[in-house]
DNA sequence: GTAGTTGCAAATCATTTGCAGTAAT
DNA sequence: ATTACTGCAAATGATTTGCAACTAC
């Protein structure tokens, strides 16, 4: 068994949850999956090999997975919220091209330092934080 | 008439669009508010002095406000939509306090400077960025 | 066996839209 | 006179929830 699939295992357990077949198929369809992918998307996908998983399941299933730190919440320019694998300690941030949705991921130690030296500066305990840049990618850019 | 309120009213002209009554009192209502608030809150606000302006109104007219420039949409934590006077060139930045939803605005401009780069060292173009940082205020982290 | 889960449909929440009447140009 | 605007109620889209049947423990 693999270690995220283990430490959902686990937090099921620790709260009294029980380990489903849909739970373990949302995860494994979730894990292998392009990333900043929404509910709704992965329903879709699932769909065609397990159609008789609910929507209702799905949602609640990612919820889970974003409680349990698997999953990280997305909120980008669309109504939709969007999950990605999140590897605990990985701070990274988003590069989003407005004219054909791409997504790359960057990170940035000095960022960081900045950020929580700002966030020292008013005295407030950072949790976390939520960095979007949006623009347009290069091949858009020349079209 | 303020210098807002004409660059409202050229806006309306430019795009063959009416100045009304409902226009004037929400643009005065933003005005008069504190920052952040959300298309709702402004009607409720409203509703005491104009009970019969209507809510699709206040949402047409802040989407109005949007696009002119005279306003700036914000999408923290929650589900709603919220409004800030947008003074043209002034990039900031927000501290959220998690537990009381406070809203401390900030600037830096290493930071801005920073964002800069990595723009252009993945070769986008950058057209806005959104950066926000969530934790806890003084106040609430000695509860 | 008991308590948590599922799938469905109905509910919710923020926001948008159709429409008949009203007001700004 | 035109054309845009308003208020209302109904529609939308993403997400949540109530509930009776079901399944993991």
């Amino acid at each position: 068994m693999g270690a995220v699939k283990k430490q959902f295992c686990e937090y099921l357990a620790k709260h009294n949850l029980k380990v489903t077949r849909q739970r373990e198929i949302i995860l494994e369809a979730f894990l292998q999956s392009p990333s900043h992918l929404s509910a709704e998307e992965l329903y879709l996908r699932l769909r065609k090999e397990h159609p008789n998983i609910g929507y209702a399941t799905v949602y609640r299933t990612m919820k889970l997975l974003a409680e349990c730190g698997i999953a990280a919440q997305r909120h980008f320019g669309d109504r939709q919220t969007r999950y990605e694998p999140s590897t605990s300690e990985d701070h990274h941030y988003h590069l989003i091209c407005e004219s054909c949705g791409q997504i790359v991921e960057f990170e940035d130690e000095r960022i960081e330092q900045l950020l929580q030296q700002v966030a020292s500066a008013h005295q407030f305990h950072l949790n976390h934080q939520r960095l979007e840049l949006y623009g347009l990618c290069p091949k858009c850019q020349t079209r």
